[in-house]
DNA sequence: TAGTGGTCTAGACCACTTC
DNA sequence: AAGTGGTCTAGACCACTAA
């Protein structure tokens, strides 16, 4: 075995224990030696052993589980978002089929996974203002929410929207589900503000202590935050969305012509 | 001075310094506090107040110059990237300013940034083959290169073609810059394989080291992994390509109209 | 030369899981 | 009860930066 370069031994034990993970010696799932007996083999301290563990974490590879003993990460069934989700025949509603789609839409979504829903009249902080064009500070609705699939959350998004677009609509009734499928959308139809053109903006970065708790995330995983802006046909902002994603559990897909 | 929460010293060192970082007292490019002085106005061994800076490292906050301090980490001016950078009028030289477009992109690509470009017949993975329509391990032409920005490298990029495309053409010269702008896209309209369409997709992770030790990577900073395939008309693909950025300095920016 | 972050040791206690 | 990860202490040495 050779060291490529010298470097010091936490890092040293972490690269060998990284090598194992990509060969497949140590499956996904599979557990890592204890500190303990790491120490021992490599001839350092515990603190050393648990200190190359913690390159690991940091890097997403390995999640601890104390009382039992640190497993190297398995992937996540990734979800593949694209323009797609925003179809209008996901959330438009004709009267036809109005009522078999509710039932289609609460068992499927009861079954794949939930949300939690909480609207209130919060002041627009900068980018809501910008976005929906009124004064930072005034008064706009807020819908945030947290998804959740097969009882583990994925993302949050807080939709924000004027005052005088939505009041009255059953957007602002705060009870889970009562917006419907289609994020609001289809209340904004009925409305007369018809959704037609959405960007969307995209960052990642590591979470804050709040959203590491709320989305249950295991150290070294990243999120990515969501920024969406919708408009209808005249370009009128009816909402603006933001959202962070636990980054392993999704992927974005986007399809384009080259402009000119 | 309220604790939210019970936690151990270090975790609330690491959040009375991640409010005082909030809150401006410990401004952008700040120097923190040694760890010995935390350590003594603490009442913490060293090791307990260095895992404080570490925890603060991890989530990105932070980075540390060793021999100099440990600093508020300032934000990069974050370049916004969205279909336009892959425009027409970028790549596509017309034989009336072709001189006069070399001249003015070579002076400002130095100005502000350049990169190193290495070509080669490389075996296809599995999703350069799949992209590309060969067979997994069949011989295709990589053109791998590494960005810098004011001497900073932003991200990596290695573009995959058919070898029957680009034979004999300036993108399997390796010296740098030969294929000219546009990423070899104005190669491939000359050849008859005029680019068309664009899928992206979209990913976070954390580095792997060799990624942080290539881009630079401060302790804390995910990557965005960019898979990009390049269409004619036809829907041929003429080109695979991945890059990996380092995510603080980019958002991406999608505008689509709402699908059907 | 003084100060700084980085790393390591040897030992300790705790809370938790697993049996 | 035994094993596990998590955290902490007190002390040490190193390489580096900055004056």
């Amino acid at each position: 075995m050779r060291d490529s370069a010298e470097t010091v031994p936490s890092r040293q034990i972490a690269e060998n224990l990284r090598a194992d993970i990509a060969s497949g010696v140590l499956p996904p799932g599979g557990r890592l030696p204890p500190v303990r007996d790491l120490a021992e083999s490599y001839g350092v301290s515990r603190n050393t052993a648990t200190k190359a563990i913690a390159i690991l974490k940091a890097e997403g590879l390995v999640t601890a589980r104390p009382g039992s003993g640190a497993y190297v990460r398995e992937p996540y069934p990734i979800r593949r978002l694209g323009p797609d989700r925003y179809a209008r025949h996901r959330w438009q509603i004709t009267t036809v089929d109005a009522y078999a789609d509710t039932n289609k839409d609460s068992a499927s979504a009861q079954q794949q996974g939930g949300q939690t829903q909480e609207v209130d009249l919060v002041e627009a902080d900068e980018a809501v203002a910008a976005a929906l064009g009124v004064d930072v500070g005034s008064q706009v609705y807020e819908r945030a929410r947290v998804m959740t699939r097969g009882g583990v959350p994925t993302h949050t998004m807080a939709s924000y929207y004027r005052q005088e677009d939505v009041e009255g609509t059953s957007i602002v009734d705060s009870r889970p589900g009562i917006a419907g499928r289609g994020g609001g959308f289809a209340v904004l139809a009925e409305r007369g503000f018809d959704p037609n053109e959405i960007t969307e903006d995209l960052s990642a970065r590591m979470p804050t202590t709040e959203e590491a708790l709320l989305l249950e995330l295991p150290a070294g995983e990243p999120v990515v935050e969501v920024r969406r802006t919708t408009r209808t046909v005249d370009g009128r902002v009816i909402e603006y969305a933001r959202g962070v994603h636990a980054a392993s559990r999704f992927t974005w897909s986007y399809t384009y012509p080259i402009p000119d």
